[in-house]
DNA sequence: TTGAAAGCGCTACCAG
DNA sequence: CTGGTAGCGCTTTCAA
């Protein structure tokens, strides 16, 4: 039973803190060869019935599960993809990971998540990441461009979110500048004239869009165009933090913000210094959260678990090989009328 | 300068895809051995400055980012900690993987996150993560004991999250009876008698024990103690579900949910019927998710993302190899009292 | 069908 | 300080 083994490779086991069942424990034990346990292991049909059976009884008794990490770095690839996030708080996030996740998952792909926090950090967090894994999505304004091409370079394949695109690298994105058209026209079937825009372009692709959107939409309708949209971050602080000003400055007919937490941010700081949405100013958010509901905010749909999705399966085609154009994929968006834009819309809730 | 190599490992590259660039070329471009690139690498003292400076060159020259999968193989360590959940769904997860994350990050491990969706083969999926971690955080009822038995054998540390403890393991969660009995205390003086509870106690450890210190209060202050708790899931369309069979059975002076989409789905739902919340029935949540605050839902506060970043830490220590008796950390909770429950709380926003 | 052995890329021990 | 080399655990020729 006991013979394979000490051959060649005069053995000196290091100490090792808890020595876990290898292959080679396998082969030992059903009396075959490492050779013989793997292609049993993989489901090879090179292996005898009757043999397989005894690999199988070993297996079993000797309770092995294969390391990932051999297997990985024999084959050469890790089973796993990455996704970069800036911050992976917000309601907004969870959603993309959760389809990424899924569609990963399913096609037999861990996931490994990172957030950047604006970390000084974050490009080699990133570079780091890119090395354990076999394609990569990245979200937004996490790194900078030279990150990204050095990732592509390297040959891992990566997917863009919501990011302005770049050479060699497949890219899914939501629809913004026709989804600010709506709005804004809207708004003005409301009978709305004086528009703001709360939000930083220069902060994110995707904001850039919607101020562009928003600045045509008016021109378009020969309304006055604001010169300038009011920088702010994306969480309820940053709103709450404009609304003094806001006030100070006489307030518009309506502010029209990057994203819901913005504009419930804003809403609560307004009804807080007496002023009412949508009586004396109306509100409308982008991404429709959940809060947005229940807030009766008007907002933008996007489908955010089809971006995650959606990007998995863009990564999946060029890790198999796939070696076409890049494909920049938009998908689209949905206004969503609620309460606080105005006094006309009847819809309550949902 | 060309010198070392092929000396005895008679060399045959295999015809690699996209042969990245190795430790071997670097030692071979800096006309050193391996082994003075890897200590050049891991910033070892034992190199000449000299030397450093021809294999930073060489690196910088080649391109060159070591294999995290060598690295990890040969150091038997993946620097990545695992994280599962039944769902990655709902406000709720995504505060406790940040807090994770965070955590993870800073002490230079990478996150890898597995959604179970209640997959057959969860019990394998996550076994299979086991084996690419050098730690692992498991949610709630996502695999069966035996699983997690199992990967404890294993000599992978596990630190449970809201979930019941299992030998060997860690484990994190927040407090529960206490809160529900202040739940339950503020709603009595309210003059709220008949209550009613939604959610499924056989579902989770949390709802088991909020389900618990419900009857337990109830009891205590000599009031009429249901029979059995409504059995439901823990989204909005679950709450929304039983309001129809609410109304018929004729309604309770208030209904504690579980969590806070129950409560939020299950006052949507009796608006739709016309019975107006806290009016004709109150309502109560758990988790206060940000929906909560704008639907000035009653609730109980828990820690989400100082429950990731806890178990992020216990789960370092152990790695880190702390042999110590397993931990049980409770963290606290805090009653959010808003107008959902009844006249005459004050609070109408935060 | 099977086995022997050469790697996959890196770390760390042992000699110098 | 530096180099040689034995592994880490698994896959995959190449021969038998």
């Amino acid at each position: 039973m006991d013979s394979a083994e000490q051959k060649s490779t005069g053995q000196r086991r290091r100490t090792s803190a808890r020595a876990s069942v290898t292959i080679r424990d396998v082969a030992r034990h059903a009396g075959v060869s490492v050779a013989t346990v793997s292609r049993a292991l993989r489901g090879s049909d090179l292996v005898h019935p009757a043999t397989r059976e005894r690999v199988d009884a070993a297996i079993e008794e000797l309770r092995f599960t294969p390391s990932q990490l051999g297997r990985s770095l024999a084959e050469r690839r890790h089973a796993a993809n990455g996704i970069v996030f800036p911050d992976l708080s917000g309601p907004f996030y969870a959603e993309v990971v959760l389809g990424y996740e899924e569609v990963a998952a399913t096609l037999g792909r861990s996931v490994l998540i990172l957030s950047t926090h604006n970390r000084e950090s974050a490009g080699d967090m990133v570079l780091d990441l890119a090395g354990r894994v076999d394609g990569l999505a990245v979200f937004g304004r996490t790194v900078h461009d030279d990150v990204v091409a050095e990732i592509v370079q390297r040959g891992v394949p990566v997917v863009l979110m919501a990011r302005t695109e770049i050479e060699g690298a497949d890219s899914v994105r939501t629809e913004n500048v026709v989804a600010a058209t709506s709005v804004v026209d809207h708004l003005l079937a409301d009978g709305h004239r004086r528009m703001a825009f709360l939000g930083d372009p220069v902060d994110s692709t995707d904001v850039a869009e919607r101020w562009a959107g928003f600045r045509g939409a008016l021109a378009q309708a020969g309304v006055d165009v604001p010169e300038r949209a009011i920088p702010a971050g994306f969480k309820e602080d940053d709103g709450a933090r404009v609304a003094a000003a806001l006030i100070a400055d006489g307030l518009p007919d309506v502010v029209v913000c990057a994203n819901d937490e913005l504009a419930l941010g804003l809403t609560v700081a307004l009804a807080e210094e007496g002023i009412e949405v949508p009586g004396e100013v109306a509100v409308t958010g982008w991404d429709d959260v959940m809060a947005a509901r229940y807030a009766g905010l008007t907002t933008v749909r996007q489908p955010m678990r089809e971006m995650g999705a959606r990007a998995a399966q863009m990564l999946d085609a060029r890790i198999s090989g796939d070696r076409s154009e890049p494909r920049h994929d938009v998908l689209t968006t949905q206004l969503v009328v609620r309460r606080s834009c105005g006094p006309h819309s009847k819809e309550a809730h949902r």
